[in-house]
DNA sequence: AATATTAATTGTCAAAACGACAATTAATAT
DNA sequence: ATATTAATTGTCGTTTTGACAATTAATATT
């Protein structure tokens, strides 16, 4: 029988930072750790990774077991593994960011954990390196966004253009032009327009839009170029 | 004294994709495997990762290990972590892709190591999951050199645009304009145009250029736009 | 019924970037 | 002096961009 003889076994672990928007503000839902140390602190939603599955499948399970939510947009991040960053016993973590539709989220709400959102911003200090992890998901996630079509996770199936507007803004922390967002957004042609008005923000009401299913397929591999310029 | 409970602990290792660039092809450094199983075949440098260092340690140790050299350009791609990816027992790798001066590593040759450059296209088949992971460094590459002028580290310090040119092109596997690409690569300020001229190429010679490492330093970070479109 | 209010929607224009295209130049070799 | 070879550079029409505010569609108010 081979063996790698004696190089040293560690635990592995996944933590998600799960983002979602409101409407109005990127948040991150955070749960109340529920094992020592550190017990009953903020932190991200995780767990170890369990013999029989890979990182991935980890990771969809604490989602779903913390959730209830299943199919979720899951985008490895990258690993967490300084000797010293769980003080208890070496623990390399995985990190994965998540966008899912807050609505479908308080639907499914599961009581078994105490998960609750807080607003990017204003979040609590979280145990470890999660903070860290929380800082290079959210570049991670405009990197992402700024190419890909990927924000569209974050709402629901109908959403008019300007929440889609304010939740590019959010992510990317700046204030973007009306007509110009409208045009670049419109000219992907990734969106179909309903006859249906949403009238809870307006008396005019916004035109409700969703997402080319198939186009979106096809063109979430591609390039797109969903910002504006950050070249200067 | 805090445990957790009996969760199971797993090998964790890092391999990394070496890119080089001869003046006319992509390449990558591979090894022949020192240990069983599957010794002697043709397969990623690598290595576990070390009680006391992590996994960026690790990649860095191996690479000066393996091919002398030291600070050279290395990033985390992604974790590969199916449970049965390695037949001996369960190990998770980290890849990483690193990007060396061809020539640099010729004056480190250590012969300890059984290395050998492969034009990209033309690799032998690599153990375990390793062909996945040259798959997914090239597109990782790609996407990465789109936005960021990282294709620098794989040339001497005196380059030509000629030579910069071949360079893209292998690596999008694509033709480019050589006008529409001069004016690009110039436009981004990064470039120093240098008296000396390199004649080995043409009677006419090319100008050598060498990067303006304060600007690179500032718009490492930054979106920048070095690829025609991909958008259509 | 007319008017006020509010947020959504749309239009223009000058500047910049793009993509497609080939002629010119600087050196060496004949 | 001429031929050869690869490097370098220029034009132009089209598209995209970014900066700018007026118009529209509905409800609420008078």
């Amino acid at each position: 029988m081979i063996e790698y003889s004696r190089q040293p076994h560690y635990l592995v672990a996944v933590d998600c930072i799960v983002f979602g928007f409101d409407g109005e503000h990127l948040k991150i839902l955070l749960v109340k750790r529920g094992l020592e140390p550190e017990i009953n602190k903020w932190s991200l939603m995780g767990g170890f990774v369990g013999a029989d599955e890979s990182p991935d499948d980890a990771a969809n399970r604490v989602l779903k077991k913390m959730t209830g939510l299943e199919g979720v947009y899951l985008e490895q991040m990258q690993i967490y593994g300084e000797p010293t960053r769980d003080p208890i016993e070496r623990t390399l973590s995985v990190g994965y960011f998540a966008l899912i539709d807050i609505h479908k989220y308080e639907a499914q709400l599961n009581d078994d954990y105490e998960a609750e959102w807080f607003l990017i911003n204003e979040r609590p200090k979280l145990i470890f390196d999660h903070n860290q992890m929380v800082a290079d998901a959210r570049t991670k996630l405009r990197y992402k966004a700024a190419l890909h079509p990927i924000l569209f996770e974050m709402l629901p199936k109908k959403f008019t253009i300007p929440q889609l507007h304010i939740l590019f803004e959010e992510v990317n922390d700046t204030k973007i032009d009306t007509r110009n967002f409208s045009r670049k957004i419109t000219s992907t042609g990734l969106l179909i327009k309903l006859a249906e008005k949403d009238k809870t923000g307006s008396k005019k009401g916004a035109f409700y839009f969703k997402l080319d299913k198939k186009k979106y397929a096809a063109n979430a591999q591609a390039f797109l170029n969903l910002m504006p310029n950050l070249k200067s």
